[in-house]
DNA sequence: CCGACAACCTGTGAGC
DNA sequence: TGCTCACAGGTTGTCG
C-alpha cells in the first residue's frame, strides 16, 4: 500500500487523533509480522502517553512517555506493503476484521480509541525501544528524506560514481535515499525524461539535479492529495483516497505516452515493473 | 564494497 | 464457476 506520500498521510490522521492519548490496553491477535511482535510488547506500551508522531522514511515513530515524562521511549511500526492503521472510537461496534492483528486501546481527552492495525501480508512489523535511538538498528542505515535539503543533485551524483546499477533501482535503494518507492520511481524519471535502465554512474550532475527537482514534486503532490488510491490504501478514518494521482507511466505500459503518444514500454527491475517511455526518456 | 536474487505473505485479476 | 498463474505499494538477508 503505502510509499512515502501515504505513509505520511497516515501520520498526519494518527497525530490530529492520538496525541496525549495514554495506552489503556494493547491486543495482539497475530504476532507474526515481518518480525515478530516481542512477547514484552503490550506490557511496554500499557500506561504510555503519545507525546509525538514522527515519520522516518517509511517508518512511523510513536514518541511515548511514561510518569513525569522522563522515561521516553518509541513505538516504530512499519506498514509493509499492505498495513493500514484506522482510529475507531472505542465504544462504536468494532468488528474484527480478518488480518486485524493488533489493537492499541487509548484513553483520548475526550473518548476511549482504538488503534487498528490491519495487514493482510504480514510485511510491516512493530517494535517498541527505548528512548528515541537513531542506532536503531532499522533506522540506522537509512539515507537521506528526500523532501529535506539533504537530497541534493550533487549529494546523489557524488554517491553514485561507483554504481553501476540502474537508475531505477538506485533510486529505490533506501541507503542512498529512503521514501521513493516503485511508483514514484517511475514517475520521477519520467518528468526528469532519464532512461530508467541507464547506470547510475552514467547520469549526469546536470541530470541528477532535474531528477531531484522531480522527486520532490512528486512526492510531494502525492502529500497534497492525500496519498494516492492504490488498491487498498485507506487512510487513519478507514476511508480510501479520494484522490488518483494523475500518473505518467506507472501502470500504463502499452498505453501512449501522455506527452508523445509513443506506447509505453514495460521492463524489470529487481523483479519490479518498471513502465517508460523509450522516446522521452534517454 | 557492489550487485543479483530469493524470501517473507495473502489477495486479486486475467486467462483458460 | 473454478482452477492456475502472475503480480502487487517493501525490505532484509545471503551469496558470489
Amino acid at each position: 500500500m503505502p510509499e512515502l506520500p501515504e505513509v505520511e498521510t497516515v501520520r498526519r490522521g494518527l497525530e490530529s487523533r492520538l496525541i496525549d492519548a495514554t495506552v489503556a490496553d494493547v491486543v495482539v491477535r497475530d504476532r507474526r509480522l515481518r518480525w515478530a511482535v516481542a512477547a514484552d510488547f503490550e506490557a511496554k506500551l500499557r500506561g504510555q502517553r503519545i507525546v509525538a508522531i514522527e515519520r522516518r522514511s517509511k517508518y512511523l515513530l510513536f514518541r511515548l512517555t511514561k510518569g513525569n515524562g522522563t522515561e521516553k521511549s518509541t513505538l516504530l511500526a512499519h506498514l509493509g506493503m499492505t498495513g493500514s492503521f484506522v482510529v475507531h472510537a472505542a465504544d462504536s461496534p468494532l468488528a474484527i476484521k480478518t488480518h486485524d492483528h493488533v489493537d492499541v486501546v487509548l484513553t483520548g481527552r475526550r473518548e476511549s480509541l482504538v488503534l487498528r492495525y490491519n495487514d493482510p501480508r504480514r510485511f510491516g512489523s512493530m517494535h517498541h525501544f527505548a528512548g528515541l535511538d537513531a542506532a536503531q538498528p532499522l533506522l540506522a542505515h537509512l539515507g537521506p528524506e528526500p523532501l529535506t535539503d539533504q537530497l541534493t543533485g550533487e549529494y546523489l551524483y557524488q554517491h553514485t560514481r561507483r554504481r553501476s546499477v540502474a537508475i531505477k533501482q538506485a533510486l529505490m535503494d533506501n541507503t542512498l535515499v529512503v521514501g521513493v518507492g516503485n511508483i514514484y520511481a517511475n514517475e520521477s524519471l519520467f518528468r526528469a525524461g532519464i532512461h530508467p535502465d541507464r547506470a547510475a554512474n552514467q547520469v549526469s550532475l546536470a541530470r541528477y539535479k532535474r531528477l531531484v527537482l522531480e522527486v520532490k514534486t512528486v512526492l510531494t503532490e502525492a502529500i497534497a492529495a492525500g496519498g494516492s488510491t492504490l488498491r487498498d490504501f485507506v487512510n487513519t478514518a478507514g476511508q480510501p483516497g479520494y484522490f488518483q494521482l494523475d500518473y505518467f507511466v506507472y501502470g500504463r505500459d502499452g498505453q501512449p505516452c501522455k506527452v508523445c503518444a509513443t506506447p509505453l514500454k514495460l521492463m524489470r527491475h529487481g523483479g519490479r515493473a518498471t513502465v517508460f517511455c523509450s522516446s522521452c526518456q534517454r
